[in-house]
DNA sequence: TTTAGCTTGTGAAATGCTTCACAAGCCTCG
DNA sequence: CGAGGCTTGTGAAGCATTTCACAAGCTAAA
């Protein structure tokens, strides 16, 4: 398979979404340009996406919408449940533990972690908040897929490190900091003052 | 000025986050290579991006760390005080009340609120907690410039139609739901289980 | 069966972003 | 002062993504 591009995968995502709700609502069949009204796209641009993965419609007619979402959600790899840590469990991380939205995707937390005593021995939605130490341990046994990191900036690389000599190949980091990794690992960040940063040239340049 | 890229702006914060790191280290001038490491792009990459603002730089000798620090705040629009109003008093929203980060970066959180009277009333980090029929009232008074939005995706787009007729241009989205806003509104989202889904999908066609 | 009306799938064109490559310019040192 | 060594700023080239436009194909209805 050819490379795809990130913003494809990401409206593909948005497009399943879209699909789920369709398929809630009982609806048979749905096309191009009603899923790109989601996702504030093109009929065209629709038709693109998928058609780097196969053929997925019938011409005049669109979509089945349970099999579109099911070929989605293989291509997409959400036919599984993946195992998540989170590092890091100070507010930020806390809220994400119990965040509702991930479990709803098939994301299930199976692991917390902190540095500091205070905020371990406990549990959050029953996920034990367990000591950084235990980490390379943990990543052994409890085989997770994804890290979520969500420690200060300054600890975010060393924790990288770590994460990557015990295995791990897939980490989406909080931290407002670039973070290095192998080219076999995933990394993606989540920067949040990043994009007020981006809305606040967007407000000094609007008009312009 | 000519439209200037998303994916440029977003590298400007980040060249900006390094200076000020450079700054701190006491260091007077600073070369596109070196500001390129950060933000993992190349020196033509950051020469080009500063070039559609202006010339920044001495040839032979690089730029001045301050000067351009200087410079990029000023096209970022952080050379001033941005007021942040958060809607949604969940966990999540709570979270973001309490982040350093962004009041680091210049972005004051004047105002929490919440549709449940089990949350309101109290405050958050010096931040009243008040009830969301205020929002309307507040939007004037306060004159907030940017509304985080943490409350469930259904609730999402109602709440955005307020904000707008209240009054605001620039929104960011913290609900798993796109949006629709008039093209005079800026709007971003950050949708968390999305990005672990961009994750999902590179760990399942690794190798591919 | 034939026609009318839709909608897909896809090369080709258009647009947009990144990388290249090099002239121009600055600083230091001899 | 002149040469050497760097580094910027920028057209041009190269790539990538999006949009266009239309033939092909399906359904329903007469």
């Amino acid at each position: 398979m050819k490379h795809i591009a990130e913003s494809t995968v990401r409206r593909l995502s948005l497009y399943l979404r879209f699909l789920e709700e369709a398929e809630a609502l009982g609806h048979q069949t749905i096309s191009s340009g009603e899923l790109a009204s989601q996702g504030g796209t093109t009929s065209a641009q629709v038709r693109k996406d998928l058609s780097h993965f196969g053929s997925f419609g019938k011409r005049g007619l669109g979509y089945s919408v349970s099999a579109l979402s099911a070929s989605l959600r293989k291509i997409l790899g959400l036919a599984r449940e993946w195992r998540v840590i989170i590092v890091g469990a100070g507010k930020i991380g806390a809220a994400l533990a119990q965040y509702e939205g991930f479990r709803e995707r098939g994301f299930r937390v199976v692991g917390i972690y902190d540095a500091d005593a205070a905020r371990t021995g406990g549990s959050l939605d029953g996920v034990p908040v367990r000591d950084q130490r235990m980490l390379e341990a943990d990543v052994t046994t409890l085989a997770p897929d994804i890290a979520l990191i969500t420690v200060p900036a300054h600890a975010a690389q060393p924790l990288v490190d770590r994460l990557v000599k015990s295995g791990m190949h897939a980490i989406l980091n909080f931290a407002p900091t670039p973070l290095l990794v192998p080219a076999d690992v995933m990394l993606r960040s989540v920067d949040m003052a990043l994009e007020l940063e981006i809305l606040s040239y967007a407000l000094v340049n609007r008009g312009a």
